[in-house]
DNA sequence: TCAAAAGCGAGAGCACTGCTCTCTCAATCA
DNA sequence: TGATTGAGAGAGCAGTGCTCTCGCTTTTGA
């Protein structure tokens, strides 16, 4: 099992269903019941077998009964460890978002520190690796929302953002190291509305890049998952691009001139 | 009901269960029977129910016993007209890339046809603003793909070319009449395999644009996407931007530039 | 014109889903 | 040791896709 289940397992137990720890410093030091061990042994289970079945059939065809079957344990039984289907999802929510942020983590820290471009290669070609490994997990987690289904943010909002904060955190610190053309496209004007909302985004993160540099920041984001979405959902068509590795390598370096990373 | 859902029921009315012309010729003359026109009619209706459970639930939730309630008809009914939920989705499907299509035609076509950059903005635009308006459509379309699904090609690649098709077109009748800036970037060389894909695509669409423009127009059509998708899938973050629009239309312009569209 | 064929809707039924409730048994705790 | 808690089993409800059969009506063709 990745470390990413084992971390998310852990932290579920605290906001989950299992509300043991009125005092925290009181329990901290309690070692874990035998009981204790086998729920998280248990909801890990479920959640390892959830993967499979999403990576099987999708997040549509996720069924806790399926799931129960594996577990060789009656449907109803899941329900003590997974509120419901919905519940289920979003722990395979973080679970993917996690092991996409360690894999892209990974990536990008076995790049030198001062080579900008290489770790923004880095960072792509690990979500294009990871989103072409696990295609119905990338799909759960930037393709069509499940209806009905409306991912808790107290939950999901920090493993989800980690792939952006890294990307972003490149390129401001390739800004700071004199590497990135800042003036790329003089003729291109920010509109006010959108300068403020980069405003925000440059204090909220502690960012130094100028608004044009974030801007295209912004664009190089969506146009990654964009070009990893058209080929894992399909929507190149079969034949069209049998290169599809120089076809991503290639619009990276397009990408990587669009923000002005020299490389 | 749109112009699309009756072209599109027509045509399906060829290919689907009502095998009724063993020969063109003879029936082409013959004036539809009541019968004819009253399983058109169902199947026209059918759709308009479909699309509506779209719109309201998104595809995953797609029900056609909910469809046969609303119809006022039992469940096993809408099997008369439908094969199954799959050929529902494929109409669906063929209905949404008909109605996007008539409207970036529509939008493209109001533009003056020596206006490359405004013909590419409106085709961005048109396909922005249909998939704010029709999400769950959008998500048919562009999203994850239904699990288990496999939209019968033959039927749907017409249609759901015609987005692509139109843009190359824009793009390269800008290249014929010299208002393409071929040499955006004369340091990033086209790879080999990549080179012969875009040679098949050039032979087959009867293009003129060099690789390097033609290789970028795929980045602008993935980016467009993308960026469109961020916006309908949420990814973007209820809060981060409020200035959407702004964000766009500034997206648009950089892709310009990445394309070498003058304007 | 009239019987055969084809189309259509209703209804029952099967296997599946998410989810709830109750019952019983075992582990844990005071 | 007795009370509490957690766990699994099983029944059950409402919903789903889909198939099959049974009548009825429309259409067709000799």
């Amino acid at each position: 099992m990745s470390r990413a289940v084992l971390s998310f397992v852990a932290s579920a137990l605290c906001c989950g269903k299992l509300v043991c720890m009125t005092s925290v410093e009181s329990t901290r030091v309690k070692p874990p019941t035998p009981r204790e061990r086998a729920r998280t042994q248990t909801i890990a289970d479920i959640v390892r077998l959830g993967r499979e079945h999403l990576a099987l059939h999708g997040a549509a065809a996720l069924s806790l009964r399926a799931v129960a079957r594996d577990l060789g344990v009656v449907s109803s039984a899941v329900y003590r460890y997974v509120e419901n289907r919905d519940e289920l999802l979003t722990l395979l929510l973080i679970d993917g978002y996690n092991e996409l942020g360690d894999e892209v983590d990974a990536a990008v820290d076995s790049v030198l520190e001062s080579d900008f471009a290489g770790q923004f290669r880095a960072l792509a070609t690990a979500v294009r690796a990871w989103a072409i490994r696990e295609p119905a997990s990338y799909a759960l987690l930037f393709g069509s929302p499940v209806p009905g289904y409306q991912a808790p943010g107290e939950r999901t909002t920090v493993p989800g953002t980690r792939v952006i904060v890294r990307l972003v955190h490149i390129f401001d610190a390739a800004f700071r190291a004199g590497a990135l053309d800042a003036e790329v496209s003089p003729g291109v004007v920010i509109p006010e509305g959108l300068a403020a909302d980069l405003a925000a985004i440059r204090t909220e993160m502690n960012l130094a890049a100028p608004d044009a540099s974030l801007a295209r920041g912004v664009l190089v984001w969506t146009s990654l998952f964009g070009a990893v979405s058209f080929e894992v959902f399909g929507q190149y068509g079969p034949d069209t691009f049998k290169a599809r590795e120089e076809l991503f390598g290639h619009q990276l370096s397009v990408l990587q001139g669009v923000v002005g990373l020299q490389g």
